[in-house]
RNA sequence: GCCGGGAUGGUGGAAUUGGUAGACACACGGGACUUAAAAUCCCGAGAAUGGUGACAUUCGUGCGGGUUCGACUCCCGCUCCCGGUACCA
């Protein structure tokens, strides 16, 4: 008889000697034949303690892993820091010290945690992505994307703060005014750094469909978000002025239903017409009054006014009323659109609220429809178009886009809903963008060999504009081109520029020669499961996909070494919940998973958070639940009580013990499916419980017994030991299996144990349920239907009826179709 | 608003992707062991009706329709909840 179950000595022991023996470190030794295995979970940001979605994130990666290593491949399982960011500054304002100190503080904190977890990462690789070391390479590539104009400066509205003179971010606007005074944000134009990922739109659109290892609904949602789109361009005439208004268009089809233009408050004639027009100029700073986010500009009341301007119709000549419209955005496309409210609904909306005229020119090719009570937008046939009526709206979009080709008013363009990549931040705490503004020379971009442009660690944010701005050792330098004094830029870069890459640093992450090492590359990229929250379904994962190629047409590796997409399978987990709603300091929701581990042991809190939910859906956290994985642990552990005190003189019923190596058998089948689709290990770890209470309620009696139960308690610690590798390990070192050989070789199916002769029908009559019967494996539907009538309860529904149809699924069920006599 | 997703017992969830709805677990109830409790082991359980009972029948996967021999699963129309919405990461 053992011991109880100690988890918190087993944990320390093993951890001590996985460290010592390297078992957790990828191979990099070109000698190493082991086919490779790159495994990723999303690194977190150095918050200052690991929470629950954390654990939930790194469980999952670090099982598959764990099955991979067992399975013969060399894993690379990384792990760093994403160290650059908001909460950091906002920290240094409440406390009054330095972001850096907050930041690596919580990194050394949280290092503990994962490693309390028994995470197996190959922690020679860590990164932060705030060390000059690792953000030096950003500069770099970013002075080369200025080069090939692929990065380039552009005014842009951002949310401005009067009282605290700086720059807000969505998450700092709330209610339309700034968190900390409360002052009314307004929007305003500063010049900032772009990144064309437009240049990139078809290529990042195309190369969806080589991802069928992702979630389809992620695909789906890069999909809308690129947000591809066949139209044209037009070019509308100002009256009394040489300047033109060229808008985008979908539905060249309606453009002779055009009755007014609506174009943004930003937009250069908006603010011409404000001039002279104290009215419009104070609707448009009220328009500038509504934060930038899309949501909140979806949502407003749409109003306007006219600007008194008017355009003229590129077919038509006809003059048509220029509006200005809160919902137009100057970001976006022209900053301009046609108006056409017999074929738009927010056209017609718009259009009744103000009088517009609603101007039918599309039918539908069958009977009739009203304009006036609400906007026909499905494609039709042309009227009231002149020499293009009678065509149906697809062919009027050729017609019409090629009759204003011909005359030199428009022409077909593709749009995208995607726009460039704003990547300038007016923050202290993130990369510096390595650039400097001469008065001589404009803007000179820092060349190599004065990279990096080092961070200053030890500014504290006060909450208005950053303390790099006034800090004069960073901003005063010579310019790299005329040797004259000029400004540093002090903006810095977007944080997602570090998320970007660093799943290809990690293949060399120490090389301080070049960005990646393209042998390095080679071996490892791409990463072959990737995994984290959904709520990186966009941003986070299209601007990855977008460096991954930036890097490659850099020249940093090819196309055959580093794959055009960084990541080949992705697994979006779900949230951590408590009480229905996502777990977070502000709703005092959480749980500690210290308390967690030291209560129960890190193999408790990793069996829990894989067994509670499938991991792409959220996860509801119940304290009860957690116990339950606890006692199956213990549990497990008495099993192995038993196993050891087997007696082994009697006799086996054999076909008991065939029972129950089918049984084992059909497990080891069910969780190595789990672990090669889909990952539900919920249902795997469900499967070895459920093995568990077989080989409980199994007695051996003499050695065929014994060998079988001993072989199904072997293969669940394997089985185990991704999930609870600690625990499997000391179960393994019980059963006297070598010091590593738990967490070395996975069990494979035996398929001679898997045989069976019979196998069970349900009987259903008119589709439901009636009785089973127990026929030969291969039985036919006579077969079948003699051992059907044969069950009284199915005789019984059939005495009164005829029988219309019969179907047998083998191996599963037999419907007798009836109708009664 | 727009894009994407979800809803199954008291609870978390399962259902081989159109074939026995509720595996496994939690909570609960009963029994065994114990002086007692804890721990452990065994058993029970969707709801309703009938039957002493084994059991049988009806209803049942957010709501309303449809397809099918058969629907949690597919189609059409809704409701509510969640994620993203470009400066949170």
């Amino acid at each position: 008889m053992s011991e109880r179950y100690d988890a918190q000595a087993i944990e320390k022991k093993w951890q001590a000697a996985w460290e010592a023996s390297g078992v957790d470190l990828a191979s990099d030794d070109p000698a190493d034949t082991r086919e490779k295995y790159y495994c990723l979970a999303m690194f977190p940001y150095p918050s200052g303690n690991l929470h629950m979605g954390h654990v939930r994130n790194y469980c999952l990666a670090d099982a598959v892993a764990r099955y991979k290593r067992m399975r013969g491949f060399n894993v690379l399982h990384p792990m760093g820091w994403d160290a650059f960011g908001l909460p950091a500054e906002n920290a240094a304002i409440q406390r009054q010290r330095p972001p850096a100190e907050w930041t690596y503080a919580n990194i050394a904190q949280m290092r503990g945690q994962l490693k309390r977890l028994g995470l197996s990462y190959d922690w020679r690789r860590e990164i932060a992505t705030c060390r000059p070391e690792y953000y030096r390479w950003e500069q770099w590539l970013f002075t080369r994307l200025v080069n090939k104009g692929l990065a380039y400066q552009a005014e842009a509205e951002v949310n401005w703060c009067e009282d605290c003179h700086t720059v807000l971010a969505n998450e700092q606007v709330v209610d339309g005014a700034c968190w900390r005074c409360d002052t009314k944000v307004i929007r305003r134009n500063l010049k900032q750094w772009f990144i064309r990922i437009t240049a990139y739109a078809e290529e990042l659109l195309n190369d969806l469909d080589k991802l069928a290892g992702w979630p389809e609904r992620v695909v789906e949602m890069q999909r809308n978000w690129i947000g591809r789109s066949t139209g044209a361009e037009v070019r509308f005439g100002v009256e009394d002025s040489d300047e033109t208004l060229d808008i985008f268009t979908t539905r060249p089809d309606t453009l002779m239903g055009v009755t007014y233009m609506a174009v943004a408050a930003g937009h250069p004639l908006a603010q011409k017409a404000a001039l002279n027009n104290p009215h419009l100029a104070t609707f448009l700073h009220e328009c500038a009054q509504v934060s930038t986010k899309e949501a909140d500009v979806a949502l407003m009341e749409k109003r306007g006014l006219p600007t008194g301007l008017c355009a003229i119709h590129p077919v038509t000549g006809d003059r048509i009323p220029i509006w200005v419209a809160n919902f137009v955005l100057m970001g976006y496309g022209t900053g301009a659109v046609m108006s056409v409210p017999a074929h738009d609904e927010r056209d017609h909306a718009f259009a009744k609220t103000y009088g517009l005229p609603i101007r039918q020119v599309i039918k539908p090719r069958e009977g009739d429809w009203d304009v006036e009570k609400a906007a026909f937008i499905d494609a039709g046939v042309l009227v009231d178009s002149g020499e293009f009526d009678g065509l149906e709206s697809e062919a009027a979009k050729q017609a019409i886009t090629a009759w204003l080709e011909q005359h030199g008013k428009g022409k077909q363009r593709v749009q995208y809903r995607l726009r460039d990549w704003l990547v300038s931040r007016q923050r202290y705490w993130g990369a510096p963008i390595p650039a400097v503004h001469c008065g001589h020379c404009g803007v000179v971009m820092v060349p190599d060999e004065q990279l990096p442009v080092v961070l200053p660690e030890d500014l504290t944010p006060t909450g208005g504009a950053s303390p790099l701005t006034t800090y004069e050792s960073f901003v005063k330098v010579d310019c790299p081109q005329c040797g004259k004094a000029a400004k540093r830029e002090t903006d810095t870069f977007d944080t997602f520029m570090e998320s970007s890459w660093y799943m290809d640093r990690y293949t060399s992450p120490r090389n301080e020669s070049v960005m990646l090492d393209a042998a390095a590359v080679q071996r490892w990229a791409p990463v072959d499961q990737y995994i984290g929250g959904v709520e990186h379904a966009v941003l986070h994962l299209l601007y990855a996909r977008f460096y991954h190629k930036l890097m490659r047409d850099a020249g940093l590796f090819s196309s055959a070494e580093g794959g055009d997409e960084p990541f080949v399978n992705l697994l979006t987990q779900g949230m951590v919940l408590k009480d229905g709603a996502k777990m977070s300091k502000s709703k005092g929701n959480t749980v500690d998973p210290n308390a967690l581990i030291e209560e129960f042991g890190a193999d408790t809190a990793r069996l829990f958070t894989l067994f509670a939910a499938p991991p792409e859906k959220d996860l509801e956290w119940h304290d009860a639940g957690v116990e339950g994985a606890n006692r199956f642990l213990h549990r497990f552990w008495r099993l192995i009580d038993r196993l050891e005190a087997v007696e082994t003189a009697g006799d086996d019923d054999m076909a008991v013990v065939q029972q129950l190596r089918r049984a084992v058998h059909l497990t080891i089948g069910r969780v190595t499916h789990a672990f090669e689709h889909g990952f539900a290990f919920n249902v795997a770890i469900a499967a070895l419980m459920e093995l568990t209470n077989t080989l409980y309620a199994f007695e051996a009696k003499g050695e065929a017994g014994a060998a079988a139960l001993r072989e199904g308690v072997a293969a669940v610690v394997k089985m185990l030991a991704p999930f609870v590798p600690h625990f499997a390990a000391e179960c393994g070192e019980r059963l006297g299996f070598g010091k590593l050989a738990v967490i070395a070789d996975w069990p494979a199916v035996d398929e001679a144990a898997l045989a069976s002769d019979s196998v069970t029908l349900v009987v259903q009559i008119a589709g439901k349920k009636r009785g089973e019967i127990t026929v030969g494996k291969d039985a036919g539907q006579e077969e079948a239907m003699a051992a059907a009538r044969n069950e009284p309860n199915v005789a019984r529904w059939l005495e009164n009826s005829d029988i219309v149809k019969v179907v047998l699924v083998p191996g599963r069920l037999l419907n007798i179709v009836v109708k009664p006599k």
